[in-house]
RNA sequence: GUGGCUAUAGCUCAGUCGGUUAGAGCGCCUGGUUGUGGUCCAGGAGGUCGUCGGUUCGAAUCCGACUAGCCACCCCA
């Protein structure tokens, strides 16, 4: 346990078993992602810092403090990523994609932001996403929502968590709003905790979803935000709603889910389970369609969400079963070499074959075991004389001589 | 960034009031089996007791700092 050989705070190494779980997390976000036609993209990890400070905002806590952020060698400053939807974008304007709308894109892929480390919390995490440009109508936002819902489906996990969702507004609305919500804050600002005046200030709109009790008894009267939306807004939002009805996914309105990036408007939404403590949120998302005009680009509307891999990953937690293989058990020098070629033949017509390097009978038949062999192939002196091998099942016992040239024809396909 | 709890073998954990050589289970290695694995039996390897410092005749044990993990806050996916 010499700390010095420790990764570095809130990373880890993902070993056989971690990365066959995150595999299937990511599998099932891809095949859905495909279904409804979205292409993959891969973006660096690495980007200038102004991708970030421009479009998330400069009163967040993200930008504020969590980002990982130095110079280069020729003094940029650059950034590792801490999501992905702003790298995307600038992806999209870097690649003049924007002439074949709309543009269905997915990804996934590490993260990076400084937090304190706790469970479902590390400072390089995973995320799968998916973003969908150039629809300005509900009906994006309906389908961003619904292959969240799949993607939980298909692992198995719709219903260990629920659906709440929000509309931050439209630009109008929302200005109006905020001058109706920091006139009401401020008329009660003694009452109000240190975080709360400190959120006031700073970014007013996160007073809603603070945890400080005196907080949440002066948001009990403030206004809400779904009483000054305008009619358009209002529109959407219903939409989008009777849409998610459409399809039968249940959702509770929560006028408490704020983004913490400025991009965010109109429709705002998380997966939330209780499961998992205090990083309860599984799939968080909604529409940026100011997003591209911040970043310098033309206007263009974009609805999207990301998922944690980990907490997805610790959710559904049922261990992925690593392949059963055919194991060779040659014995002596000369089934040494024609296990080899044996092992190779198979391979390559798909089978999973261990091959040991060394020992006896019964050390290879141990290895045979330790890697959940299906099957034994034993080739000894006096099968090779005879051009065939013993084939055992690993679970009866049971043992035949096959043509060691028509093996293949007798194993099964996936052990 | 703030607070609380924790750190002993590869893993999960015991370790009394501060006292000689720090233990168990699992896993690993060897043997019982010359061409037959799993189960069983016998034996073995493996530990700067997270790191550094302090108190003490003596520290895994008490104290401090640091590091890391966990939990909550915070933040978010």
């Amino acid at each position: 346990m010499a700390s010095r050989l420790q990764p570095i705070r809130g990373t880890r190494d993902l070993l056989p078993e971690a990365c066959r779980a995150h595999a299937r997390v990511e599998g099932a976000c891809r095949r859905v992602a495909e279904r409804y036609g979205y292409g993959e993209i891969r973006t660096p990890i690495l980007e200038p810092t102004p991708v970030f400070l421009r479009t998330l905002g400069d009163a967040t806590d993200v930008v504020q403090k969590e980002m990982y952020t130095f110079e280069d060698r020729n003094g940029e400053s650059l950034t590792l990523r801490p999501e992905n939807t702003a790298g995307v974008a600038r992806a999209v304007l870097s690649n003049g994609l924007l002439n074949d709308m709309p543009l269905k894109l997915h990804y996934a892929g590490p993260m990076f932001r400084h937090e304190r480390p706790q469970k479902g919390r590390y400072r390089q995490f995973h995320q799968t996403g998916v973003e969908l440009f150039g629809v300005p109508e509900p009906a994006g936002d309906v389908e961003a929502i619904a292959m969240g819902g799949d993607v939980l489906s298909e692992l198995g996990v719709l219903d260990a968590t629920r659906l709440e969702i929000n509309t931050l507004g439209d630009t109008e609305s929302r200005r109006r709003y905020l001058r109706a919500l920091v006139a009401f804050l401020s008329s009660h600002r003694d009452a109000l905790s240190d975080v709360g005046r400190e959120r006031l200030e700073r970014n007013p709109m996160r007073v809603l979803d603070s945890k400080e009790e005196a907080d949440r008894q002066v948001v009990a009267d403030a206004p809400s935000l779904l009483d000054h939306l305008n009619a358009e807004a209002g529109v959407f939002f219903d939409k989008v709603l009777a849409g998610l009805d459409a399809l039968g996914f249940g959702y509770t309105v929560n006028p408490r889910i704020v983004r913490g990036f400025d991009y965010y408007c109109h429709t705002a939404f998380e997966f939330v389970t209780d499961r998992l403590g205090a990083q309860g949120t599984v799939i968080g998302g909604g529409r940026y369609d100011g997003l591209m005009e911040q970043m310098g680009g033309p206007a263009l509307p974009g609805v999207g969400w990301a998922s944690g891999v980990e907490r997805l990953v610790m959710l559904t937690d049922d261990a992925a079963p690593a392949a059963h293989p055919i194991a060779i058990v040659p014995l002596g020098a000369a089934a040494e070499r024609r296990a080899l070629v044996l092992a190779h033949a198979l391979r390559r017509q798909g089978f999973a074959v261990d091959l040991g390097y060394r020992g006896n009978l019964k050390r290879r038949m141990q290895r045979a075991n330790r890697v959940e062999a299906s099957h034994a192939l034993i080739l000894g002196d006096g099968e090779l004389a005879r051009g065939v091998v013993t084939l055992r099942d690993l679970d009866s016992g049971e043992q035949t001589e096959l043509s060691i040239d028509r093996v293949s024809e007798s194993l099964p396909r996936r052990g």
